[in-house]
DNA sequence: TCTCTTGAGACAAACGTTTTTTCACAATAG
DNA sequence: CTATTGTGAAAAAACGTTTGTCTCAAGAGA
């Protein structure tokens, strides 16, 4: 303030007049991380060297020696390749987009744990997005795969998707898979045994008597649920049984669409005995509707539905379902994402492994009276 | 096969041998996402004016019009700034890691998304992992720092959370911010306001009538659970009330602690006329047991949560809670880690705005109506 | 003796940014 | 007519890897 101070000084001035400034900068500077460099002084190699040792090189000639010295002394560091230099260098980066609707349906929970799963195997790293972001920011995936933050992507799709987000995909010829869905074709897929999930659900209910059955299936324009009807009714046919046409609702997979369609077939007057449910949340929809109309579940109605999660277990009653192998299916998807990332060629996939398996809780019970024991025939 | 053919013929001949190998190889070559370089050869300006235009950096000097050329060619391209070579540059990745435990628990939602919004307008990536990761993979954290994926961390903390695995974050200087949590010191945090929270949800019971109220809470060495108590036991208090013993438990915050709570206070005699729940999961468990134990909700019991999330909605009856600014934590999270990352100076922020809100449904009423008024049955 | 091979490893370029430094040129001052 | 100063921009280095090419020595083969 006084005078004019030389350059030096007044740098120094100002230094002093924001004392957090002294402090805060040691305290931002995080110790470096260990790098190649350091792994390869530690085993007195050379980078290039180290390198190759921890990649497993087949060029690499080395004493065996050698190859120990470099992993040890990476191990000893705790040594992680910095993921921008090596990203830079080979142009992937161990990243791939993870895209689902509504993270918070329970029944993602294995679904996402398979995921992580399959990604720690594989040494990747998942980036989860809602999909519901996709809207708010329609570039998102093409901004992710331009920024080289993700080398492909695993998608499960809905009706309601922004179907224009994933052209870029395909344009930019970026290697994706969808999960549980036929419909995308020219990319790759795993699906799960939606027909064996069904039959068995429908089986369920026939073997505990019911022959008037039910379905409360998905929107009619969406493929899988075309397909868990198709399954139902032909389980239904293969037992000789015909299936009531105001009996098959199209509602829809949510909460909401369940409860609407068991207040409409409540409305359009008689019950079935029996309902297989296209998918976990209708179910509950069913279930809590059945509570509003003072519909006994299971006495007056037996629920089964298709997925089983950890809400099916709290609902009241709790819900008696088909628990599909969704981790499996987790694990399945980055694997085969990777392959299609490794070659190219797209590849559609089917678990069977492990089967759908029932879990019966309390919302299906044996048919009333009548105790009619019919011959089994497949 | 017949004859030796020169070198070219014969790697034609191997092509045709296999056809798959010429579709894909180039198939898998995907087009080089526009680079910098593009940006500047489409703006007639070198890659370093390029670069300072598009950063905004002061110390840039050029014409007006030229940076406005950058930019078009920049959007005309579609160009973003591929982050492996950013990161490397600049050591920081534009991404933090979010670790949450289990994803899925519904309440989440609204912070998940939060999150994601604050990230968007900050044009950060998250990257999410369930904190049940981190039992599988203790170095995870670690790794992410040491790939240098994450420039910092957004941590919500529970009970059971290996604290080791946070221990690395100090060591290493790296920001984080934990949500929901006072008792990690050194570190930043952001925290809702859960006892104005739990204070209207008591007053909400108070309001109707209610004199024998009766909290269902979390553990009593978690930090959350015993301010929540002190603030239901201070609201109460207040009022000139006391709160009885045995109608107070701390079984925890999960889904069945809720159960085992309500089942142990019926079990140890005359119920409250009201229940303050200190978290949204114990609260369904509480409505579950009470429809398994044939106790009327709410005629014979009210009941209010601490938490909303779109499952109270579907619950028997649909639960009525406090809803409290999730959404707004998660933004505020992201931008306090942001700020933390840059100048290392810890913030302890409060979420005050918007206020905690109750959301009205079914679980509670006045008391007295008893035999009035039930909720629609058909 | 001379060339070849092989083993064991080192050199150096490249990946796409950011940022410090340098440069060319014109306008002004002396 | 030469120095100085702005102005506008280009050069170049650095970040941490991976990987194609080199080196160097020792032995093999002729």
């Amino acid at each position: 303030m006084q005078t004019r101070a030389e350059d030096d000084e007044s740098i120094a001035a100002t230094a002093r007049a924001f004392p957090e400034a002294e402090q805060v900068s040691p305290d931002i500077r995080r110790p470096r991380p260990p790098q190649l460099r350091d792994v390869a002084r530690a085993a007195d190699v050379s980078i290039s060297v180290a390198s190759r040792a921890l990649n497993r090189d087949p060029n690499l000639r080395a004493r065996e020696t050698t190859i120990e010295r470099v992993f040890a002394a990476a191990r000893e560091l705790q040594y992680r390749a910095n993921a921008a230099g090596r990203s830079l260098r080979t142009r992937a980066v161990g990243a791939i987009g993870v895209i689902l609707p509504d993270v918070n349906n329970p029944f993602f929970s294995e679904l996402l744990s398979g995921i992580e799963e399959g990604c720690d195997e594989n040494d990747v790293m998942p980036l989860f997005g809602r999909a519901e972001r996709l809207n708010d920011n329609p570039h998102l995936l093409r901004n992710l795969v331009n920024e080289g933050r993700a080398d492909g992507f695993l998608i499960q799709p809905t009706d309601v998707f922004p179907a224009a987000a994933f052209r870029t995909l395909a344009v930019d010829r970026v290697s994706s898979v969808f999960l549980n869905s036929h419909s995308v074709d020219a990319q790759s897929s795993v699906v799960l045994d939606d027909r064996a999930g069904i039959a068995l659900a429908t089986r369920h209910l026939l073997d505990l008597g019911h022959r008037r059955v039910g379905f409360v299936g998905g929107l009619p324009d969406n493929d899988n649920a075309s397909l868990r009807r198709e399954a139902f009714e032909a389980t239904m046919a293969a037992m000789g049984l015909t299936v009531e046409r105001r009996w098959v609702t199209d509602r829809g997979f949510a909460f909401a669409d369940g409860q609407r369609a068991l207040g409409e077939m409540v409305d359009a007057g008689e019950l079935p005995s029996a309902l297989v449910v296209a998918t976990h949340n209708a179910a509950l929809g069913v279930l809590r509707e059945s509570l509003t109309r003072g519909i006994d579940i299971p006495t007056s109605l037996s629920v089964v539905s298709l997925h089983d999660s950890p809400a099916a277990a709290y609902s009241w009653p709790a819900l008696t379902s088909v628990r599909m192998p969704l981790r499996e299916l987790g694990r399945r998807a980055v694997s085969t994402l990777l392959q299609v990332m490794d070659d190219g060629i797209p590849r559609h996939e089917f678990i069977t492994d492990p089967a759908p398996h029932l879990v019966m809780r309390e919302s299906t019970r044996e048919r009333g009276l009548s105790r009619l024991h019919t011959p089994r025939r497949d």
